[in-house]
DNA sequence: TACCAGGAGAAAA
DNA sequence: TTTTCTCATGGT
């Protein structure tokens, strides 16, 4: 994928839905809880577990820490996977709490953040990348199923190419971008949404004049 | 009824 | 090392 190429599927996505000022988290506490729940799971479902737990307790590492485990699942049970997220969120909690908390880790550089974020369990590449755009402002791509989806569909990226290899291509087609690299990812979800779905093929997709050869998952 | 939703880790091959 | 399975509720 070329730089043009990014900038120009970047283009069409802004033009057709706008800014989508990402992330739906008011604080930086509360996008790192969101990330772990959202893990496979609709953000409306995730609203709905947040304002169950934050009736509860205040959304804090510290007051997540002391619920027991068996109350803050059932917290959690509108996002489903309740039992493992629940282990996945005091996790979190744990390693934030084990760091100094939030201004400790703010003066982390970006490469052991990420580092550090990845070493806690049920943190994985996606979830890590999440934190790090929209909670710390770091310049890194999140690459996700919609934009696998997307862009496999536009023959921009191979099919089965993986993670760190994809979030590189993005990274070197813009540039370390913080600002943009937040827009891109809320537009390529937004159509995901809207248009991109698994099935049926991306009928009515507006950005099928920009698929090239070579997929056999893009629209006929 | 079947599929899908802003994945990750464990187990099996 | 790579692939498959498991976790689970809620909406369409």
């Amino acid at each position: 994928m070329t730089a043009e190429q990014a900038a120009a599927v970047y283009a069409r996505l802004l033009g057709a839905y706008g800014p989508q000022h990402w992330w739906p988290g008011e604080t930086q506490f509360e996008v790192m809880v969101g990330a772990v729940l959202t893990q496979n799971t609709a953000w409306v479902n995730v609203e709905r577990a947040l304002a169950a737990l934050t009736q509860r307790v205040a959304l804090s590492a510290r007051a997540i820490l002391d619920l027991p485990l068996a109350e803050l699942a059932a917290f959690l049970r509108p996002v489903g996977y309740f039992n493992v997220k629940a282990q996945r969120l005091r996790a979190l909690c744990e390693a934030v709490e084990a760091a100094g908390g939030l201004p400790a880790l703010e003066r982390m550089e970006t490469a052991a953040l990420r580092h550090w974020l990845l070493a806690i369990h049920g943190v994985g590449p996606e979830t890590a990348d999440d934190i790090l755009l929209y909670a710390f402002a770091r310049p890194v791509f999140v690459v996700d199923a919609y934009t696998r989806r997307l862009f496999g569909r536009l023959g921009l990226i191979p099919p089965d190419e993986g993670y760190e290899a994809i979030r590189h291509r993005f990274e070197a087609a813009l540039g370390p971008d913080t600002q943009r690299f937040n827009e891109y990812h809320a537009l390529i979800v937004r159509h995901g949404k809207a248009i991109c779905r698994p099935r049926p093929r991306c009928e009515g997709c507006g950005l099928r004049a920009l698929c090239a050869a070579g997929d056999a998952d893009r629209p006929t």
